[in-house]
DNA sequence: GCGCTTGTTCACAACATTGTGAACAACATC
DNA sequence: GATGTTGTTCACAATGTTGTGAACAAGCGC
């Protein structure tokens, strides 16, 4: 992963505005992107969906890779994966209809967890399970792997999985006032556990 | 990032050892490896930590490189970063002393967390403040950026670090006893906001 | 139809990442 | 010391990722 933290002092190629608020508004789309990045997606994806999220008017994809200062090809390809993924859409159903962000982002990273956390974390425990049995078949004397390790990362693998089954239920408010409430009670909660 | 979830099939190259036994351990490296490189390490350090925490006895690097089937200086770079990070220890303070796995990996969690998500998010708030600010100064009609839409992806950031403060205080128990009760209270208290 | 804009596709360039092998340095043992 | 083993460093190959530009397709307005 790349840290790009600074923002960018290249030259504009061409018709990028260059205002003070366009620039800090492009500042926050590539926070962002590094941000997205980090979660699994690509930097670009979290760059367009800022930018529409922003944006007061819905826009199309020149518009975007204009402001955004990339190619079109880009953004097109971009887009299609946001869609995809639910993230945008299109204020139309022709094919030029200019696009918004989709706010309610938690579907998503729903999905995101249950599409690869939980895969990356089923292997791991099958693979255990595996090494578990390969373990007690062997009359290793003496023993060249500890089956108690094993058995405690295994039970770490469950435990995982329980905390994964029951993010990807939950409900996260969608308005700000109903989230302030919620992180209230989540953030009470955390805080006795931290004092254990 | 590669999901490299199928085991390979390659003829092993040297030492590498091939019993039942050995194949299923490092399947199971493998899935620790794969785990970890999508938390932002790198996929060789998952599987070398995992090594040495199912090994019985300390190994040599030229042992792992050998069980891992990989090259020496691959093993020494890892090696390195993850005595840095504290994942491992060496058993004694010669240079040839062979390494043993730290089991207890929550400071490093929470090291990451300060390391890198909070830069990210807090490059984020830094901006969207810029934004904000700047939308303030400019005076567009009709405007071109929504700034209640920045202010909530401001809250957003400031309810973000909230938790990561409290993620980065937590004390998780060290002991799978301790541990289970403390799932089970988190796991109760994450399924009643579930319901909200 | 014709021109113009928008979106898509694809081959490729630029760059980053991961791992290798060979040369070297640091030790241990004889 | 000589010898062998272990760990480190570095230039590099192999591969993956990200973004580009040019060619093309699909619409829209005339």
């Amino acid at each position: 992963m790349t840290m790009r933290l600074e923002e960018s002092t290249e030259a504009p190629r061409g018709r990028t505005p260059t205002d003070r608020l366009s620039v800090r508004v492009r500042q926050v789309c590539d926070a962002v992107g590094s941000f997205i990045e980090y979660w699994g997606f690509k930097a670009i994806h979290g760059r367009i969906w800022a930018l529409l999220a922003l944006s007061t008017a819905p826009m199309t994809q020149v518009e975007v890779a204009d402001f955004l200062d990339v190619s079109r090809s880009l953004v097109s390809g971009a887009m299609a994966e946001l869609l995809e993924h639910g993230l945008v859409r299109p204020t139309a159903d022709h094919r030029n209809a200019p696009y918004v962000a989709v706010v309610d982002v938690w579907p998503t990273i729903s999905d995101v967890l249950r599409g690869r956390e939980w895969m990356l974390v089923e292997s791991a425990r099958v693979a255990l399970e595996g090494a578990i049995e390969a373990v007690e078949m062997s009359s290793d004397m003496p023993p060249r792997f500890a089956v108690e390790r094993m058995r405690f990362l295994l039970r770490m693998t469950e435990i995982a999985q329980t905390f994964l089954r029951i993010l990807m239920n939950l409900r996260v408010p969608r308005k700000l006032e109903g989230l302030g409430g919620w992180l209230k009670d989540t953030a009470k909660f955390l805080q006795g556990l931290a004092a254990v």
